[in-house]
DNA sequence: AATAGTATTGCAAATGTTTTCATAAATTAG
DNA sequence: CTAATTTATGAAAACATTTGCAATACTATT
């Protein structure tokens, strides 16, 4: 009846039922190698009778690191960012991190106030998508002075460290095959590019490449579409169902590629030989669908586990500086791309 | 030079700065109508001055909530639970908290460490997906008396709080849709059922109406795949290429429907009238791929939305006892499923 | 058997907040 | 103009840990 612990399974109950001393059962902890075999197994005895389960906000306190990177994503739903998340929590995990996750949607207010929260929650670390971020965030990172990594586009002159695939030569190469294929009148869907670096990127690497070709981008070809199969499949048909239509279609992303796909089949366009459809990404599914989509391949998982890797190991104090990784992309050859006759 | 301050930009800093108590800080921050409007302005300046950011692992040990809530999924990387994810934490947000984030790649093992890992950071509730959890994390949940919710499957007798849908009438429809056009000769494509009750359910309630109706699965036609398009497609492709073939398919879900569809394209089999299709979910691209896929509608985003609002508010103290909300499921009928003739 | 060294443990301070209680200042009522 | 409120602030305890330092117990050495 004496019974006052109750709830209330901490440290002292731990100690009291083990009848050591709390600091004997913290070390117990942290450093075993200090403790008596013996007593360690009461300590665990203990422990395991009570169900204590150690509080890393009281640990957080004493400087001790919280164990938890943020990673602010625009979105989750997201094949692609799906992807990166995964393959990051993966990576991180296995330095004993778990991650917070918030999304902003594409707003870069929303953003910076993610990024406060995190800090609020005292995160070791936090990564971010894209070099597109307001003043303000880049500011408190470098004020907080907090291990930071950007993820996805690479930039040699990046502020933050970055891991990530050049989005410019992507859209460069996806051109480059168009017209190595012949092909001059190109049609491009493309997602919204405001605040979106890798977006921006991807579609001036291939208007440049376009430009110098010699091809003609008519502007009722030049569509945008968020990313969705449905918003771009509805793009696609307005293109497609013009009298003058393009020969191929530029996608900023395999999703919206998918969509375009969809689209002439409902126009029974045959693939590829009324028109000639290229994507970048190369996301699940591209591969297998008919025909196979061409298009060009970033390493999202690569990405997202390279990141991990080095943010944690920064954290930990095992690599050190400012460091940018480019990883490699490829054009992946399938079956919806043919010469210009 | 004296300035030993340094970094340290704590509670102290700004009182000092603002030439106030922390007490008064502190005030100022959780119940700033009980402190002076001029003496607020003061301190929010050295707030900003200093860049001061609060630290929520301080509060967290005055038994004030963490702010977090645990989201434990078999994967991040999976349209579906991308989906449920993005729609929780959305919810979620709305009521100030933050989510942490792990998955376990359907290891019930690995599914009790994180949660064991989540309540260590104290986090104020958690969510799981589905029903099937070790004995040790049911216990483990009970023990520690903390919020908890069950996400995706809807059963009367769930052991914890739930927000879901009915797998097993997924199952059942999608089934009676095919004996309805009358189908007999019916092939199954689903994921591993082993630990996955939400796969095993949609799979006994298909089995059971199948049997009831008259319908033959050939062990051949019976196939399990991964989750993923490429595994399903390479696993239809080999009940396609037989002399015999069902004369429609029944799948686990959309994203192996998906691969069918393809295996049948690349057969040259017409849809729906070599062969019908029928899946679960309707995810993202159902509805644009040609031709659109019949399916059982699962509302994804709902359940997210509604789980994250009732997790949150019963950590909030607004909802209290246990709570069971079924989701309504419905029978899209698209292009890929016709009469048998 | 005494000494030096090592292994093990406990005490108490420190971590960054919130909150209760007490006090001082300002305002209102009589 | 004084007493009674009300408003605004500060001091100190509490929260659950970790860790430096000191103390004790044990072991090996001579």
């Amino acid at each position: 009846m004496t019974d006052i612990n109750k709830d209330k399974v901490d440290i002292f109950a731990v100690a009291k039922r083990a009848k050591v001393s709390i600091s004997t059962v913290s070390r117990s902890f942290n450093h075993p190698d200090l403790v008596n075999l013996a007593t360690r197994k009461k300590i665990d005895t203990a422990v395991r009778k009570l169900g204590y389960i150690r509080n890393r906000a009281a640990q957080t306190m004493h400087g001790i690191r919280s164990g938890t990177i943020g990673l602010v994503v625009p979105t989750i739903d997201h094949a692609i960012f799906a992807e990166v998340i995964q393959a990051f929590s993966d990576s991180v995990d296995e330095h004993g991190f778990t991650i917070l996750i918030a999304s902003h949607g594409y707003d870069l207010e929303r953003e910076y106030a993610v990024l406060r929260k995190f800090l609020e929650h005292r995160v070791d670390g936090v990564a971010l998508i894209g070099e597109d971020h307001s003043e303000e965030t880049y500011d408190l990172i470098e004020r907080q002075d907090i291990h930071a990594i950007s993820l996805w586009n690479y930039n040699e002159d990046s502020r933050l460290s970055c891991v990530g695939s050049d989005n410019k030569l992507a859209g460069n190469l996806a051109a480059q095959h168009l017209i190595d294929l012949g092909h001059l009148k190109i049609g491009l869907v493309f997602p919204p590019t405001v605040d979106n670096d890798r977006a921006r990127d991807r579609r001036n690497g291939a208007q440049s490449v376009l430009t110098k070709g010699g091809a003609q981008v008519y502007p009722q070809w030049d569509i945008e579409s968020t990313y969705s199969i449905a918003d771009a499949k509805d793009a696609a048909l307005r293109i497609l169902k013009t009298e003058h239509r393009p020969s191929a279609i530029l996608c900023g992303n395999d999703v919206l590629a998918m969509g375009v796909l969809y689209a002439a089949r409902s126009c029974n366009l045959n693939i590829p030989e009324d028109l000639s459809i290229i994507g970048i990404g190369d996301f699940k599914g591209s591969n297998e669908v008919e025909p196979g989509l061409t298009t060009i391949r970033l390493p999202a998982r690569e990405i997202g586990r390279q990141a991990g890797e080095y943010l944690s190991l920064s954290i930990i104090g095992k690599s050190v500086g400012r460091r940018r990784v480019s990883c490699n992309i490829e054009l992946i050859i399938r079956g919806t791309c043919k010469p210009n006759s």
